[in-house]
DNA sequence: CTAGTGATTAAC
DNA sequence: TTAATCACTAGG
C-alpha cells in the first residue's frame, strides 16, 4: 500500500472516520535541525458544512481555503496571537473539512526534540497540546498547504501500528465554545501525551459542576 | 487560576 | 475603521 493510497482513501470518507483512523498514525517531519518522528494519539474533527466550531463554517477565506482543498494536505494556523497549531484537510475537494492534531508521542529523535521544545518539563509535554505539537515538529505559516502524503514533502504522515478499538476513547472537544455536545475528540486511552480535559472559559458553569 | 499575544472576521 | 473573538501556553 503507497503512503498516498492510505491517506487520500480513508481521509475523504468523513471527519469522525479519519480522526479515528488517524490514532497511531505517524508524522515526519524534517526540521532545519534533524528530523523527528511522531505518533498521533490525541485528535479533534472538525466539519465546515454542519460545524459551528469549525474556521470553515461561514465559508471560504484565505485563511481556510485548505481545509476545502483535497484530502491529506496540512492546514496550518496561528492562533491567540502566539500559537501555531496543525489540522490535515478531509473530505473530498469542495468538502470543508479537517483533523486538529492535539497530541503525539515523540518516537524519534529525543534529542532533537527536547531542543525544539526547551520548555518541556517532561518528554510527555514535548507534544502534548496542539500548539506544543506544532512547534515540536517546527510548523509555521510557510507550511500551510503542504501535501503530508508526498515523499517530498518536509512534513509527512505514515501508517503505524493500529490502535485497538479498546484503547480508544472519545468525548467533547477541549476548549471549544460550540457544540459541546458533539463527541468529536479522539484520544489513545492511557496515553501520557493527551492534554488534560479544560471547560472552554466562555461556557457557563452548570450549577451540579460547582464546588 | 490568570495574563498575554496578534491575526482574523463581522459589525459598524 | 473598530472591536470581539479565538481549536492556547506558561507561570504562579
Amino acid at each position: 500500500m503507497t503512503v498516498g493510497t492510505f491517506a487520500r482513501e480513508h481521509l475523504a470518507v468523513d471527519v469522525l472516520a479519519a480522526a479515528r483512523l488517524l490514532l497511531g498514525c505517524l508524522v515526519v517531519a524534517d526540521r532545519p535541525d534533524g528530523q523527528v518522528v511522531v505518533r498521533l494519539v490525541e485528535l479533534e474533527a472538525y466539519r465546515g458544512s454542519d460545524d459551528p466550531a469549525a474556521h470553515s463554517y461561514r465559508g471560504r477565506t484565505d485563511r481556510n481555503a485548505v481545509m476545502f482543498g483535497p484530502p491529506g494536505y496540512l492546514y496550518v494556523y496561528f492562533v491567540y496571537g502566539l500559537h501555531f497549531c496543525a489540522n490535515i484537510s478531509c473530505l473530498p475537494h469542495g468538502k470543508p473539512g479537517a483533523v486538529l492534531l492535539r497530541g503525539a508521542e515523540v518516537i524519534s529523535d529525543l534529542d532533537i526534540a527536547r531542543l525544539a521544545r526547551p520548555t518541556a518539563r517532561s518528554d510527555a509535554d514535548l507534544a502534548r497540546g496542539p500548539a506544543r505539537l506544532a512547534t515540536l515538529l517546527g510548523l509555521q505559516r510557510e507550511h500551510n498547504g503542504l501535501d503530508l502524503t508526498d515523499p517530498t514533502s518536509p512534513v509527512r504522515l505514515l501508517p503505524g501500528d493500529p490502535v485497538p478499538a479498546q484503547r480508544v476513547r472519545t468525548g467533547p472537544r477541549v476548549g471549544v465554545a460550540a457544540a459541546q455536545d458533539r463527541a468529536w475528540r479522539f484520544w489513545v486511552d492511557g496515553s501520557p501525551a493527551v492534554s488534560a480535559y479544560r471547560r472552554h472559559p466562555n461556557q457557563a458553569r452548570r450549577q451540579s459542576d460547582r464546588k
